[in-house]
DNA sequence: CGTTGTGAACACTTTCACAGCC
DNA sequence: GGCTGTGAAAGTGTTCACAACG
């Protein structure tokens, strides 16, 4: 049993699932009005910037602790900072990115890696014909050297863009090697250990979703009212 | 207002969102299975290959009708048509993808667009210098031409893959032209009227989300020590 | 004042456990 | 016997509406 025994400044010890997940919302919301100079914002003006309503936003920062002033809203610079710290991006994670295809040479340029907290050391790849090349700067390496390089760097997250026949195996090495995070973009399910974490993003499904909705639009034959006014 | 009486053969007329969320999942499972040539399968087994427990499975499955029969499990192909008639992937549908820089090369390339009910029939990008190349067997054409290709093929799933501070402008002119359905990848939030549905796929946010947790894994006192051996 | 922070109500999702059927 | 389909219970997330407070 780990004691909650509270941490200077934490009250903030379990914070709902779907929270965490729009807390980096509001940190882009932030920074983008941090640089237009702003001072301090609402959490209408706050919620309208990160596409949310301003319940939810007053809700998912009340588990964080309380940083507004009630009749004047939130100081941006220190709210940020505060999320910031939360999510843990006050410092940058090393990232390996396995498979360098198409996909993983997109990722590897992606300019939002480096400036949101994350820093790629390493890219990997099976195929020695990829080897040679250099993307983005770093050299391609044999996926072999995966163990090393996660040791040398202290990677905690692991990031997989090769075809999905390829993922499960790259998975395994990931969790060998001692990484417990994982982003798979290859179209299949993985199966890790208890403790890992595997975060997917998957093309298909997107537009599957989008799919369904639309075929649903475009429904004219029932007697459904549809009332637009 | 009227009865909102349903068609009396259509008892599968709400299907909840994540229910929805995971047909895909279901599908592509469905059709590993079929490759592997079995004609049977249980709740279990399904549920196992999708990644979810059987339960859930079965409640979802119960939202599309009922298609299985007891004491027995599902037919793999019939299960596979009904959940790809039910999502809408029974007949292709025409996609245009925005922004052709690394991601949206990687994009026009991914395989699994085609063979999975998506047809890419055209790359779009405002810069002229990218409309000379050929990517992926299609001309990069330009960006004021989307209109025409919307109308002309019956557009209604626009993907956007542009650097963030244009993804507004492009969603507008999308919608403008007649698309309801938007998938995108710029990091921002898109605003769009109503009627419309936007999808985010953004790498940063959950790149952020693992970091939240990774952070949460290492708190065990100071020095944060990886490898468990 | 105006705006935050929050209990309480509501909505949605998952899980349980077993009746119903093959 | 074994597996599906499903009510009921439990758990999570969202919205409302207002008290608390600078």
């Amino acid at each position: 049993m780990y004691v909650s025994d509270r941490t200077p400044a934490e009250a903030a010890r379990d914070i709902p699932e779907a929270t965490v997940a729009r807390l980096p919302l509001y940190l882009r919301a932030l920074t983008a009005l941090a640089e237009a100079d702003q001072v301090t914002c609402s959490s209408e003006e706050l919620a309208t910037a990160a596409g949310v309503n301003s319940a939810k936003l007053r809700k998912d920062l009340s588990h964080l602790g309380s940083y507004g002033t009630r009749g004047v809203g939130y100081e941006v610079e220190y709210l940020r900072y505060q999320i910031a710290r939360e999510i843990g991006v006050t410092h940058d994670w090393p990232v390996v990115i396995v498979g360098i295809g198409n996909l993983g040479q997109a990722l590897a340029n992606f300019s939002g890696f480096r400036s949101r907290g994350f820093r790629v050391v390493a890219l990997l790849d099976a195929d020695s014909q990829r080897q040679s090349e250099v993307v983005a700067g770093l050299a391609v390496r044999p996926f072999d050297e995966l163990a090393g390089i996660v040791a040398e760097h202290g990677v905690a997250i692991g990031v997989i863009s090769t075809p999905a026949p390829a993922a499960q195996a790259v998975a395994d090495a990931l969790v060998v090697s001692g990484v417990r995070s994982i982003l798979n973009f290859a179209p299949t399910h993985l199966a890790v250990p208890e403790g890992v974490d595997v975060r997917k993003v998957d093309l298909s499904i997107e537009l599957q979703i989008l799919a369904y909705h639309e075929q649903r639009k475009a429904q004219p034959d029932a007697l459904d009212d549809e009332v637009t006014a």
